[in-house]
DNA sequence: GCTGCGCGATATCTGTGACGTATCGTCGCC
DNA sequence: GGCGACGATACGTCACAGATATCGCGCAGC
């Protein structure tokens, strides 16, 4: 049984009429007999009853058009279904990201994303940048957004983008010391008790404190481990110490805690987007084009591996 | 776009290999190439990957197979649908019938019927015996149950048949003179207030009556109308008068009323069973078969009709 | 680094079957 | 009873689904 019989049996039941149903379909009146006596033999039913005043659907034929009808419309639905998921119109995106990537630039990104793209269904996970790596190479994710670029196996076959470059800031209570000022040096750090990133949670910033604080004894050997931004945050202010966190921690201003520059400069890793370069799917390329809209940290590598995706460029401000 | 196409594209999806694919459909390797790549040029997306590590979905494939998918199954649908359809085993039947039917023997017949065809949905109106066989000539109705055959225009498009005998019976209260007596004569009516059925809706009860009691002036000349047995019943019961109304009335016992035989004996029009000849659904055919087998009234006419629908006989009672 | 192999695409032929034209059988209808 | 309308049948034809043979390519392996 093909789609050809239910068009032309919904064509007959429609006209009433052999003739006029097969000039409806553009053909001959012989083959549309052929046809249906051809569809009520595989079906094994009788599906029209011809009468000398019309041909009208048998018991059986009106069950069989109801899901006929269904089924073309299934067919119908296939390809629109599909064109709108090839121009990343629908479909889903698994993203990963750290904490402090929620302060910025997500909240822009995610939201001009699914203004422009509403029903792509958004899977958002907070984890660290190597939870986030791993999950996005086993497949687990479409996307990933960690703080330095993914190593190890399997990072090969990732693309990876800088989307935010951040410097190392302090911040403590408002009744701290060094409440008011505008920077703190390193070595004045000597002797506070720090609150910092966990180095199994994110490795690469606690390799860049290790670099800036030098070898030897340092306030880094006992820190207070804090998973997330905010959290540093909430401790300092409860004075259990000074906290060490990006640039855009100072995005989350509060009244009890007050933030300074750190000297000299300690340039921490940049915030990194990551993807599968084997599996750039529409619904991605959309993504990546509101990023590189909206982070001007975004190399050139980016436009290159869209150029792979014409179709998907400026496609996400102006779906069709 | 035909079911070929989509019968295709899940068999690569499911094996990721065009030639095992190719096998599990019983066709060489090349043909699936060309089908589906008829299918993507007609979709107008790619809907595969060919990678050197088997055969993908793209999004859009993926999209694309989840609606074929429920094209494929409408149709296998449509065909079981049809069947049962054509076995009688779904569909309607829509059934006009007065409410003395309803005392006897429509109870035993609906029960049977609903029992050997649960799927059915039984569409039960009680009407007037001229009410229903105008909706059954006027396709609204598929079956019919009245006193009297129908008649008038497109009455001889019916078959009609008997299923079930009345004399007429009286009814009276417990406190009437005419309580306990095995049989009241019709002369004694004379002077008693009668409650019978209304002439426009059962002009042929009434027109019996009218030929028992005689011409000239008779009891008929100004009596209670009421349209139906329980309301016969009921105003006798009620003191209104005396109850005239079929033998199966008696069935409708209460311990207030008294049923008593009328002599001479008046023989009521029967019921009769209608439905239009030229739309014998297997529905119908099945209902017809227990209509058959429980009312033993039923004559050979019903026979004649239903050897037309052979596969309907017999299958009531054990559908498959 | 070249060869071998697995796999999908391409080229070409073939046969089935869907369709067209012509015609028949039948049923209403004037 | 002739006629017209309509669906079924008969038969020729051509398009296309499918078969066979072969190519191109990417990966693996000695």
């Amino acid at each position: 049984m093909e789609a050809r019989h239910l068009r032309y049996a919904l064509a007959l039941a429609e006209h009433q009429h052999f003739g006029r149903a097969a000039a409806s379909l553009g053909i001959a009146q012989p083959p549309l007999s052929a046809q249906i006596a051809a569809l009520e033999r595989e079906v094994g039913e009788r599906l029209f009853d011809r009468t000398s005043r019309g041909v009208f659907p048998t018991a059986a034929g009106a069950a069989f058009l109801a899901r006929a009808r269904r089924a073309l419309d299934e067919m119908g639905g296939a390809v629109v279904d599909a064109g709108r998921a090839a121009r990343g119109e629908t479909g889903r995106l698994r993203l990963g990201f750290i904490g402090s990537a929620l302060v910025a630039p997500l909240p822009g990104v995610l939201g001009r994303f699914q203004r422009a793209r509403p029903d792509v269904r958004l899977d958002l996970r907070e984890m660290s940048s190597p939870a986030g790596a791993a999950a996005l190479i086993a497949g687990d994710l479409d996307v990933a957004v960690g703080r330095g670029a993914p190593r190890g196996a399997g990072a090969e076959g990732l693309v990876t983008v800088p989307i935010g470059a951040d410097d190392l800031i302090a911040v403590v209570a408002r009744t701290h010391p060094f409440a008011g000022r505008d920077v703190v040096h390193l070595d004045q750090l000597a002797g506070e008790n720090l609150i910092v990133a966990t180095a199994d949670q994110e490795p690469a910033v606690v390799a860049a404190l290790r670099a800036a604080f030098g070898p030897g004894p340092s306030p880094l050997d006992c820190p207070t481990a804090a998973r997330d931004v905010h959290t540093i945050i909430g401790l300092a202010a409860c004075r259990v110490g000074v906290g060490l966190g990006p640039t855009r921690m100072r995005l989350l201003h509060r009244d009890d805690v007050w933030f300074c520059d750190v000297q000299p400069r300690v340039r921490l890793p940049d915030l990194h987007l990551s993807f599968r370069a084997a599996d750039l799917s529409p619904v991605l390329a959309a993504f990546l084009d509101v990023v590189r809209a909206n982070c001007h940290e975004v190399g050139s590598r980016l436009d290159e591996v869209l150029a792979r995706h014409p179709a998907a460029v400026d496609r996400a401000a102006a779906p069709t």
